[in-house]
DNA sequence: GCACAAACTTACTTATTAGTAAGTAAATGA
DNA sequence: TCATTTACTTACTAATAAGTAAGTTTGTGC
């Protein structure tokens, strides 16, 4: 990979960063391990971010950058709030199938061992997740689409939290369990 | 640390290495950390548990005990339903307060790295705990103590998941949402 | 066509990792 | 009491970790 544009391997990094993050862990993989994947030397993944914990910080970026490009698209988009929580559940039901647990939950455990700067950013990017959510819920609500008697914003934490250890736990019981719960909160949603 | 009787030292191990994959993550942490914690040699710890799996596996082992154990007493208690998931949450409400979070959550981020061997006890692990709060459901459902419409087992699904990554969660944003999703559980348990 | 910066590689360092081999002190058991 | 076992320590190894300094190639603006 000799000379590629900057853009590319950058972001070929942090897309294997966030990967093996939500796949192995982040004190489970090393420089050298994406250094291998992406086929240039060590001192190259350096280049683009000097320490680990500018990588992380960089993967949180950027999940903050999708979830507020996202948040942005449904506040435009014209379907219902129902499509629009299945948007959300559709991207944690394609997480088991990688074998990758949902980046929240993986952050949650490498938490205690992260630099104030990033878990104040983690802080912004989960807020952020929170927040789209609540207004799905209660968009959903306020036109008849969904019923639920705690607040959207309540709801959203019930929601998240079977959706996040939801995904987590398929992967030591099965994909089974997270359809379930899938099921369980439209059906509960729409009753 | 000369000559204590066997079980102490193993028991510390045991509980300082759950206490550190809750706390840090199991790749976060060295036989070093636990050595100079125990102020006691590396190799020492390698004497009770030659390689980290196997260490992880003595830990796995430990919680299928307390479960087991845990899932006897509850058995015979003569107490509601209701304060059986209240000790269940206590627990939860606990790893909060010491900055860890739960153990099924915290191995579901290791899962891809560990063993088979130690992969088939954590599923064996996880079905003890489910096992125990849907039996808990179920008799507080039957008792009339607890309304709810699904089938317990999945009415377990959607608490322990809430639970699991409730914990995380309280991490990052802090412990209020935890006893908010607690609160929110009970409340729709006895609507 | 030349300065310069971007995007690397080469070649290292230092620290830490898991793990082991050999030795020792104290308790146990026959 | 003497061999054996238990629970370690001492002293090491080989591999890997994160990180850096210095050099090289390549495209770009002027």
């Amino acid at each position: 990979m000799v000379n590629a544009k900057v853009n590319d391997t950058k972001e070929a990094i942090l897309q294997l960063g966030a990967a093996l993050i939500q796949q192995v862990g982040y004190h489970a993989f090393s420089y050298a391990d994406i250094a291998k994947k992406l086929e240039m030397k060590n001192a190259a993944v350096h280049y683009h971010f000097p320490g680990k914990a500018d990588l992380y910080e960089g993967i949180v970026d950027a999940h903050i950058n999708t979830y507020t490009m996202l948040a942005k698209e449904m506040e435009n988009a014209s379907i219902p709030a129902k499509a629009k929580l299945e948007t959300i559940f559709n991207r944690y039901a394609h997480l088991v199938d990688c074998d990758r647990i949902c980046i929240i939950g993986a952050i949650s455990t490498d938490y205690s061992t992260l630099p104030e700067k990033v878990r104040d950013k983690v802080g912004l990017l989960v807020g952020l997740v929170l927040k789209l959510v609540e207004k799905i819920l209660h968009e959903g609500k306020k036109k008849g689409e969904f019923r639920f008697s705690e607040s959207s914003r309540v709801q959203t934490l019930l929601i998240m939290t079977n959706l996040s250890a939801g995904v987590q736990l398929a992967r030591i019981t099965g994909k089974k369990d997270f359809d379930t719960i899938r099921k369980s909160i439209f059906k509960q949603l729409s009753s």
